[in-house]
DNA sequence: ATAGGGTTAG
């Protein structure tokens, strides 16, 4: 169980809600709930929605759904103007969907739409990724005689660039302004927004000079979203100098504008900068907020410091800020990276127990990380207190599930998983290629191709990665003809085959000893372009060895260093085998001596390949050495060295016989 | 307008 040193600081005593499970429960004890009265009092409720409040608000939907119930039975009804504040208290809760339907049924109750009730209408077709709908609804307006106003454009040109459509959004900002209509700054905010998260930080710095030549002079929001673009796009100094900018031009950095760029020189592990804004920022009297302290938590977590960001937690508490879920799952995901799996298990229980309601994400991390140590049953437990919960897991949660089924070969879950994902409509190209590969480690290449030839009825199209998962597939299923004829019509799919699918086939080909083949297929992929790296390199030389090409192989080996690679543990281990085999024990084990004066540390396996080597020449003192070094370094013999010092064992050596 | 999860193939 792990210890939270600043528990005692944080979470005030919530409501017990620990033991509600089922929603009608939770439906009865709303009932007696005093904070609650929008759901019985009808006279009360209209009260409330007529003149006590300037604009609705509710915590939630239930609360919101009842006050609609009553306040359709008023007589008379209430009015547009009201209905249009109900629907943007739906649409604060994000309840687009909802707002959407309620929206009909105002309509049919006879309250004819204005101009707000349709923007707010756009706005949640928009926000459903419908713009289409959004569309539609201009030609109502203007088909019931209303005219379109500054906000309709402003939505709908948001509505595209959320979608990515940006350039879409800017052809129909330049048809709004050559209909007569003045873009107000918050249109051009959208514009710049879009382009930030389109990726084009560059573009939206380039509007800033129109927005000054047009008369919008660009506000606080309009930078930080810059900056925080240029930040995310490593871009930091190009980020500092529009902050210098903004302060010339009279515009003052608020939090947010902190926040980005500590957040931007943190991930480039600038630090000490980060740490200088913030005393920049302290110095401002601007506070460090929740998101300030989990920048700087992350960032340590993300250096295995756990008991560093821990100390941070502490101080945020001191100064008041409440730490909150993602504050939590920063540290569970913090635990989970340092292996910590139990660990992270612990402060994920610690959480629920504090009503700290861990979410799909915090979730995620612990389940993912559970099923690849290992710990399945532990992990399909996470799974289910999850779904007890009611959080539905998203595209990433399921991807990772099925990942983790298949990793354990438990491909009827896994597919279970999938056929979920189906029906909700939201398998993507992870969900097959994590599908694939699992069939194609458990030998069901059938499978694996019926999923592949499945795709483009989905409307998905399979990238690089399924290529290269099906092609190493059909390969070790001893299919080596079709996995060829996959490769060469990659391309006719618009994949073009990349350094790891030449890696498989050059693998392939050079395990079967098809030398000859691999060194054409190597030749076909320079000149495709494609920069050999050192992996290829050890295919390469590993093949030569086999082939008995000695002296190719150390001529490679030799030629590393002038294509500017270092050789690594893999490539020795290859060189110091491939030596052993052709009885050069002496060679070996200079190489194996060579590498670490050049700085390259053997591992579990390099010393398992040459202490095999010195056994099968019966050179057991120079074995035994080796053998000694290897266990204290932690390193243990693997089966195939194992056996062969049993063959050995009538000589009674003690060293060995510990084995 | 700002903080936390997936890179699956060698």
């Amino acid at each position: 169980m792990i210890m939270a040193p600043w528990r005692s600081f944080q979470l005030q005593p919530q409501r017990a809600l620990g033991t509600i499970q089922s929603p009608t429960l939770l439906l009865f004890t709303n009932c007696f709930h005093s904070s609650n009265p929008g759901s019985t009092a009808t006279q009360k409720d209209s009260l409330f929605f007529r003149f006590k409040f300037k604009s609705a608000s509710f915590k939630h939907l239930d609360d919101a759904l009842a006050s609609f119930n009553n306040i359709i039975h008023m007589h008379p009804l209430p009015s547009r103007v009201e209905f249009n504040r109900f629907l943007s208290a739906l649409v604060k809760m994000k309840q687009h969907h909802t707002a959407v339907s309620l929206s009909k049924t105002i309509e049919l109750l006879g309250i004819p739409h204005d101009i707000y009730s349709l923007n707010i209408l756009i706005n949640c077709f928009c926000h459903l990724h419908v713009v289409n709908f959004g569309f539609s609804i201009l030609g109502k307006v203007l088909k019931f005689g209303l005219e379109p106003d500054i906000v309709t454009f402003t939505t709908l040109i948001n509505g595209l660039s959320v979608k990515g459509q940006i350039y879409e959004a800017v052809d129909f900002f330049d048809d709004m302004v050559a209909g007569g209509y003045q873009p107000n700054l918050h249109t051009y905010n959208v514009i710049v927004n879009g382009f930030c998260k389109f990726g084009k930080a560059n573009v939206a710095v380039g509007l800033l000079k129109e927005m000054v030549e047009r008369g919008c002079e660009p506000n606080v929001v309009t930078y930080n979203a810059i900056i925080d673009a240029l930040c995310k796009n490593k871009l930091v100094v190009e980020a500092l100098d529009l902050f210098s900018q903004m302060i010339q031009r009279g515009v003052e950095p608020d939090l947010v504008t902190y926040n980005c760029l500590i957040h931007g020189l943190c991930n480039l592990g600038r630090q000490n900068q980060a740490l200088a804004l913030l005393k920049k920022m302290v110095g401002q009297n601007i506070s460090p907020d929740v998101f300030t302290f989990s920048i700087f938590i992350n960032t340590l977590c993300k250096k295995g410091l756990v008991s560093d960001a821990q100390s941070i937690i502490k101080i945020m508490v001191q100064r008041g800020v409440e730490p909150n879920v993602v504050i939590y799952s920063t540290l569970v995901h913090c635990l989970c990276y340092l292996g910590k799996g139990k660990e992270a298990l612990a402060l994920l229980n610690e959480m629920v127990r504090q009503n700290m309601s861990p979410n799909v994400l915090t979730f995620n991390i612990v389940i993912d990380t559970l099923f690849k140590d290992g710990m399945v049953l532990e992990g399909q437990e996470v799974v289910n207190m999850m779904v007890e919960r009611g959080i539905k897991p998203d595209a990433i949660a399921y991807n990772s599930l099925i990942d983790a089924y298949c990793l354990h070969g438990q491909m009827n879950k896994a597919r279970e998983v999938f056929n979920l994902m189906v029906t909700d409509g939201i398998v993507d190209i992870f969900s097959y290629n994590n599908l694939i590969n699992g069939y194609c480690k458990s030998k069901k290449i059938d499978e694996a191709k019926k999923l592949f030839d499945d795709m483009p009825q989905k409307g998905l199209v399979p990238d690089s990665v399924t290529f290269n998962i099906l092609i190493k597939g059909l390969w070790e299923a001893g299919r080596t003809r079709t996995a060829k004829e996959l490769f060469k019509n990659m391309c006719y799919h618009g994949q073009q085959p990349n350094i790891i699918t030449f890696s498989i086939l050059l693998h392939g080909l050079c395990k079967q000893g098809d030398l000859d083949e691999a060194l054409t297929l190597f030749k076909a992929m320079e000149k495709s372009h494609l920069e050999p790296d050192l992996v290829i390199y050890n295919i390469l030389i590993n093949g030569m060895f086999k082939a008995g090409k000695i002296i190719d192989a150390k001529e490679l080996f030799s030629r590393l260093s002038e294509k500017g690679l270092q050789p690594n543990v893999y490539t020795y281990t290859v060189m110091i085998k491939g030596l052993c085999n052709q009885g050069l024990i002496d060679k070996a084990h200079n190489v194996f001596r060579e590498m670490q004066e050049g700085g390259c540390l053997p591992d579990g396996c390099c010393y398992n390949v040459i202490i095999q080597g010195f056994l099968r020449h019966k050179d057991v003192p120079r074995a035994r050495k080796l053998i000694k070094e290897m266990v204290g370094k932690g390193f243990s013999a693997d089966a195939t060295t194992a056996e062969l010092v049993v063959h050995l064992l009538h000589n009674g050596d003690l060293t060995l016989r510990k084995l």
